[in-house]
Formats: structure tokens, C-alpha cells, sequence
DNA sequence: GTCTATATCGCGATAGAC
DNA sequence: GTCTATCGCGATATAGAC
């Protein structure tokens, strides 16, 4: 691990990024390894090499940064939810879509999406008001997309969308806490496994069951 | 919400709790809400109607209440989980009776269980790695059921026990973080859904399938 | 845009009476 | 076992030079 955060753009062009990147950044790795209250704004200083005052040229306070996190991250899988959509006319492809790549992107970007999902009580209520509402908009799009699966007769109906939709973000949301990058498993794999089992489940097959070739065929876009 | 925690025994027994178990009671419900490092000793000691200074006959330090919550929540745990193997020998029925007294037991007391699963990075080295190894513990002992479940050709086996233990626990832990006990549903109605889906997916029965049948039976023991 | 220096506050924890 | 009183530190944030 450096000492502090490599300048260069991560998306490996030699163009570095701008000190406001590199504290959110930071902010986020540090939220998301020790929590947004327990890290102080003298470490994120250490970690960006500069003095804990130089910070306030870019925030006004902490929990700023807290808050575009959440607001970045939160836009971010809006949008990749839009992309999820338009891609395709077919409900159960849509959901397949959304969530690999819902777990793919949540995965390579778990500084920011962990730090989202549990420190949102440490904003104002204001500020926790609109993310909570960004939040719930999101959800509502997978929401729908769960609900035209079923009445088109792919996906089980005993379950209420409303609850069908939280089950699946269980079954994704828990992975980005102990997704290791070094680990064995990757982003792929995970969105793979979910995916796969939240469609056919971890039953054993029936003897005469097609269930399984239906609903699996193109969980790896 | 009271402002202090209630004295009386949760059993509805008229016997008093002692100050060192409302103590507990009061840190895991403030540690959940607020997350530890943003807790205070002194909301703590006004949450109990004493002075700040009184806790310290009751702890050496903060940290040491969180200690002992995620110890009792695991061993809770295992016991728990020993509890559900003695209970029958066919390790499918083991696994659903896991999944529903992990999910009500988890969601009954939901300010420990929380708190145990996200605050664990606040602790000590040597603490955590203490807590780690108990949750490991269990952990194994729901994975070499499943591995088990499999052999008797019960579980899929295209997915490693050591991985579909991960996605069992993804699907049960997310849960415990927007669970309501106010809410529409109810900690046994959750623990059904979840077990439910985890065994037959979420997709469609395929016309001839009998999975269904054979695996949801006594999702509600 | 970053620096040095510092204000101000609230925190965890302790001392010692009762 | 709980109290009053307080210590000492480290936290966020600010002032003003460069």
C-alpha cells in the first residue's frame, strides 16, 4: 500500500489528477477501511502528502466529502442502470444485465460503494433525506424491471416486485463488504454466481427440469 | 423511543436487569443507529440515566463494550447453529432450519448482530482477529453442511461449498441493515422469502420442473 | 493552492468523595 | 455503585502569510 495516493489517472494515461480528485479519492479508501468516523481529516491530509489545513481550500467540511461520494456514486449506477435498459427490449435480459454489471462496477468500486451503503447515517438529515431519495429512485428502476419480468411469465410471481428487488440487492450489496481484490474470486465470477443463483437457486435439478437452461443461458454478458 | 433504557427484563419478567446488561443493550443499540467511533460515552451514560464517569465501574474502556457484543452475538450464533445439526440428520432440512433461525434470531436482535458484522474494524488487532476466528468458526459449520447437502445430491454442486456458504450469508446479512421491525414484514416472513429464493431462484418453473416442490417444502419449520 | 500556527471544542478516561 | 469535578488529548476548522 503507498504512503499516499498515486497521482497518475487511474485510467492509466500519464495525465495526473486534480488534487479535489485525489481527496475523494482517498476519502473514500479511508471511509471505507476505517469508517467515516474514525478517519480524521489529518490522515487524509497524510494520505494526499499535503497539510491538514491545505484540505479546506477544497471542502468546507468532512462530511462534504461524504456527501459527493455518495451523490457520484449513486449517479453512477443510475446511469449504469439506464445503459442496462436501453439495451435490450427483453425484461429477464435487462435484470441479467443489471446485475452483473451492477456487481461488477459496485465491486472495482468498493471504496465508494461500501462507504455509500453504510455511512449514510452520518449525514445531516437533509443531505441523508436526498440520498436516501436518490437511493430509493434507483432501486424503483430494478423495481419495474423485476415487475415486467414477471408479467411476461420469466420470473417466479408469488413474490412481490417490492420484495423481489430486495432479495436480489441482498444477494449483491453483502459481496462488496468482503470482496477482497487479491482474492480468488473476481468481479466476474461473483456477478456470475449471484446472478445464477438468485435465477435457478441452489437446489439441486429435478430430474426433468429445463428451468435451468432457460434462465441461465447468458448470465455473463 | 424512550430516553432511557427500560429496566425491566425483555422476558417480561418483572425482574430488573443489572446495569452491566443495560449497559450491552444500550451500547448495541446506539453502535447500530450511530456506528461505534461515532457513539459517545456520554450519550451512552445519559441513554442509561447515569453519569458519564459511573460506566467506568462497569468497562476499563469503550471498546471493551464492543468486544463482549460481537463475542455473545457469535457464540449466540453457534449455538444456534448446533442447535439446527442436532435437530435432524438430512443436511438440506439443517440448512433450511439455518437459514430461518440465522435470519429471525439475527433480525430479533438486529442492534448486536449489526454491530458485529460492520463495527468489527474498530477493534483491536488482537480483539479482531479474536472475533474474526469465532465467525470463521461458524461460518465452517454452515459451510460443511452445505458441502454435505451436496453429496446427497440436495445442492447443486457447480458452485463450491465454500462459495455458496458466501452467497447464502449475502442473502441473510444484507438483510439485517434495512429490516424494520415496525415495517410490512415480519423477521419469519423474511427468513421464508430469503430461504426460498436461495434454494429455488427467482426465475420462472419451467413447465415440468419438480424442483420446486422438492426443495421448498419446510422452508417454515 | 498550499503553508505555519492556532483557536476551540468535545472526547475518553481518571481522582476521589460518598 | 454512583456521584462531582476535571485532566489531557486529539479532533475539526480557521487566520493569515506566501
Amino acid at each position: 500500500m503507498p504512503a499516499t495516493i498515486d497521482p497518475t489517472a487511474a485510467d492509466g494515461s500519464d495525465q495526473a489528477s486534480s488534487t479535489a480528485d485525489r481527496l475523494l479519492a482517498g476519502a473514500a479508501d479511508l471511509f471505507r477501511r476505517k469508517g467515516y468516523a474514525a478517519t480524521t481529516t489529518r490522515e487524509l491530509s497524510a494520505l494526499l502528502g499535503i497539510q491538514n489545513a491545505s484540505l479546506y481550500y477544497h471542502m468546507e467540511k468532512k462530511e462534504d466529502l461524504l456527501y459527493k461520494l455518495c451523490v457520484s456514486t449513486l449517479d453512477d449506477v443510475a446511469n449504469e442502470l439506464r445503459a442496462c435498459i436501453a439495451e435490450t427490449s427483453d425484461p429477464l435480459e435487462q435484470l441479467k444485465l443489471i446485475m452483473f454489471r451492477y456487481t461488477t462496477v459496485a465491486l472495482r468500486d468498493r471504496d465508494r460503494h461500501a462507504t455509500m451503503l453504510i455511512e449514510i447515517r452520518a449525514l445531516s438529515d437533509e443531505r441523508r433525506n436526498k440520498i436516501v431519495e436518490l437511493r430509493d429512485k434507483n432501486v424503483a428502476v430494478v423495481r419495474r424491471t423485476i415487475a415486467a419480468a414477471q408479467k411476461a411469465g420469466q420470473l417466479r410471481t408469488d413474490i412481490k416486485p417490492k420484495y423481489l428487488v430486495l432479495t436480489m440487492f441482498n444477494l449483491l450489496n453483502w459481496s462488496i463488504f468482503w470482496y477482497r481484490p487479491d482474492g480468488e474470486l473476481t468481479p466476474e465470477t461473483i456477478a456470475g454466481m449471484m446472478s445464477s443463483v438468485f435465477l435457478d437457486g441452489a437446489a439441486a435439478e429435478a430430474k426433468s427440469s429445463g428451468k435451468k437452461s432457460i434462465a441461465s443461458k447468458t448470465v455473463r454478458p
